[in-house]
DNA sequence: CGAGGGTTTGACCTACCTCAACACACGTGG
DNA sequence: CCACGTGTGTTGAGGTAGGTCAAACCCTCG
């Protein structure tokens, strides 16, 4: 039995997102089957392979992560409550990155047949789900640009914004700080640098009261300075899709 | 009046391609209101923008970009025949990246309200929209992770091969070569190099007997030590799809 | 013939990497 | 209770891949 129907979904009432009809919400509630809580460390889903079960993440933290032929792991981004898991294995039948738990993770679940089915059934859906496509890909583009053009201390402050920006977005900011638990190494896989390095920058932020984080919490203290260095312009709306 | 109807189209043959239904090809041959040819240098679409025109390629080379605050250029992909341009334009209402050409382009002209309407009208067609998308974020990802773990004879090995396989897909080899036209400060703005590096590495690349890009030509005469090299595996076949 | 865009080359420098140790917290078993 | 491993964070020392600067060398084109 599903303990959150999605008309009771704490999630997609966040401004963040873009509001469905409630005709929406009772043909997503038909869509899922089942919801699932995951222990940190849980592989989700399989690069290469094809998971027949999809995601929506309603709690908790993850990362999407690719491994190279030479060994080494690159972090394409990190999982927050509201991305949905497994939209390549729907469309292209095969996943091309894994995704695995950070924190324990609530799931909704759906059927992998069910929801490429929506494109017959629920069109307004459909363009929901491309527009989760389209959405990932204008940030992983943004990412590219930050690994691409920036130097490491630029990186990191993108990130920690990007990351707060996000997590305030979805109502996570408590006091001043967000939970966010992820290793320093998790960090240097996402942006191209090494742990060391990565160690160090976070460290000098630290001891320049730009922000803090430490013991799975974040804090900036200085947003607009952080921004500043990052080269982030004024935090755009930019809604994101539900499924 | 079009001098290609869809259903003449040399580019929906080939191999690399999905093939559409005559229904499916019908139905596009009705969505195309135009053909459009574009100088090189000519600015596509404009980031920030929503572009009213989408398009396919049908034939030249051009670029995606971004342009940071910072003034940094990023190259998001190299944008070859049988590309679609303007997926965010139409999923989500503006560009995020800027798209222009680098040699003379032939396009495809959709219209930007037409192309939305195809998730009422043309499921399949809706879903090869979205599979575009998705084929997009996948190898973003693949960019990402060059970016972020390999080192530059690396990256510069991983995008030769990259555009080799792409050119050569769609019939572009000719004598052992493929028409190349971007300067080496676009392939370096692309990998996150500097432009005085990647020409270097390209001058150890031609007198190793790897390979030789120079005059818009790129030979790979020895593909799979450059493969090796890149760490690439066996190429996967990854269909894609065409609107 | 000069101007401008792209490529090439050399000299120098630094941002970042690697290696290596240590610190601290946790759990497990003796 | 302590001894120990293991995983994560921290810090220092030294090395190098790749950046920046600067100049020259093509081209083509007006």
């Amino acid at each position: 039995m599903l303990t959150i129907p999605c008309r009771a979904c704490p999630l997609r009432t966040r401004p963040l997102f873009v509001q469905m009809t409630p005709d929406e919400v009772a043909f997503m509630e038909s869509l899922k089957i089942d919801e699932a809580v995951v222990e940190p460390g849980a592989t989700i889903q399989m690069e290469g392979s094809a998971s027949p079960r999809l995601f929506t993440v309603l709690q908790g933290q993850g990362l999407r992560y690719k491994t190279l032929p030479n060994g080494r792991r690159q972090i394409i981004c990190f999982v927050f409550p509201g991305d949905f898991l497994g939209l390549q294995a729907a469309l292209l039948g095969e996943m091309q990155h894994s995704v695995e738990a950070r924190t324990r993770m609530m799931l909704c679940v759906f059927d992998q047949r069910r929801v490429v089915e929506v494109f017959e059934e629920h069109p307004s859906r459909a363009r929901s789900l491309s527009a989760i496509a389209a959405v990932e890909g204008g940030i992983l583009g943004e990412t590219l640009a930050s690994l691409g053009q920036r130097d490491a201390a630029q990186r990191i402050a993108w990130a920690l914004t990007r990351v707060w920006n996000r997590l305030g977005a979805i109502g996570l900011e408590r006091d001043g700080a967000v939970p966010l638990t992820f290793r320093q190494q998790d960090m240097a896989d996402f942006l191209g640098l090494s742990l060391v390095h990565t160690n160090k920058t976070l460290a000098r932020f630290r001891q320049g009261g730009l922000c803090d984080w430490s013991d799975g919490t974040l804090r900036l203290h200085d947003p607009e300075a952080l921004a500043r260095l990052a080269h982030v312009e004024p935090a755009r709306p930019a809604k994101r899709h539900l499924m």
